[in-house]
DNA sequence: ATGCGCATGTAAGAGGTTACATGATTTT
DNA sequence: AAAATCATGTAACCTCTTACATGCGCAT
């Protein structure tokens, strides 16, 4: 039950179900996501349960477009998420499933091939983090250090997001490796 | 879509649903998880795809047993997600949009809480691995060299489980430093 | 006699994806 | 003229969790 949470999060600023998808896309992508068609719902129910309020402008282009803004009720409910500690997160990885039964396949090389796909995939996220890092660093020379709360938290979990993919990107030259000298040996 | 999948590769040996479950409970619990109410109807429907046959004897203790055995077209599907390459995995990190948003809570104290509780739970999952491994040793003391395709795969899968802990770990710890650093500056 | 392990399932609901529906404005 | 961006949503469907329902045999 995450989702409500974060959509409590995001508007600290107040924000349309529009703008907090560009977010996700943006900001938010390397850790969640979420649909538009999700977002929408999700909305209405916080507003249901007072823990938003919203008001309707027209839109230079487009629809009308409905504004959230957190009550007092939504910022306590946020921080009641965050006392209450780590949320539980199901595990559900289904790349080291394949892995686990790619013994049935009996081909070395398919094995190979499929570890250096997976490589090009955590290469590639590992970049797009760093692009974010780098741009960071564009506008702040010295990030990672004298950044506000508001910055700092947030760069925790890009540090992560990076040591994550790195440790990835090894365990697939690690796996390369022992797959090639099984062949060999 | 992995767990019609998974459990066509548990299933190299036939296998009851109940014995299904506890081999998640046991072998695959670092990556995948499910109960058996949703492991139950997956094979029904899988027989019913022609994926499975069943037969079903009396039990020594309780009701009749069905034990599932995988059928050449159920090989094939596996095979066929095995070569289809990495699976793409949502990303739903719910921990780390805590942290995204830690910035409202304002104490740093209960934030290094935080990591330290999360550590705490990572140190937990590795320790737990580690007993895997332990116990693999004991019985395949040139661990984790010269094993069978079947061992090897998923030592790999345990390789990787470790590697993430450790590098949860590590994050948990410099986040904590660098807040308290923070105090202190 | 109470609870645990064995063994099967169903039902309700939460969380999430994909497809559909609408329509204006701006870019290619 | 076609496609992308802005902007709102609904509906059908899939996945997974939690709660419920049943019942035998064995250990405490």
């Amino acid at each position: 039950m995450s989702l409500p949470h974060i959509l409590l999060g995001i508007l600290a600023e107040p924000k349309s179900g529009y703008e907090i998808r560009q977010m996700f896309d943006s900001s938010l992508r390397h850790f969640w996501f979420a649909e538009l068609s999700q977002i929408y719902p999700a909305l209405k129910k916080l507003e249901a349960e007072g823990m938003l309020t919203s008001t309707t402008q027209p839109s230079e282009k487009g629809p009308d477009k409905r504004t959230y803004s957190r009550t007092i009720a939504g910022r306590d409910t946020l921080m009641d998420w965050l006392s209450d500690g780590p949320v539980e997160a199901p595990v559900r990885q289904g790349i080291l499933a394949q892995i686990f039964f790619m013994s049935e396949q009996a081909d070395p090389e398919a094995a190979c091939r499929f570890f250096q796909t997976l490589k090009t995939r955590f290469t590639a996220r590992r970049k797009a983090l760093e692009a974010i890092e780098h741009e960071w660093r564009q506008e702040c020379p010295s990030y990672p250090d004298d950044l506000s709360d508001d910055e700092f938290y947030p760069q925790l979990t890009l540090d992560i997001g990076l040591e994550l993919q790195k440790t990835y990107e090894n365990w697939c030259d690690r796996a390369v490796r022992r797959i090639r000298a099984r062949i060999k040996g």
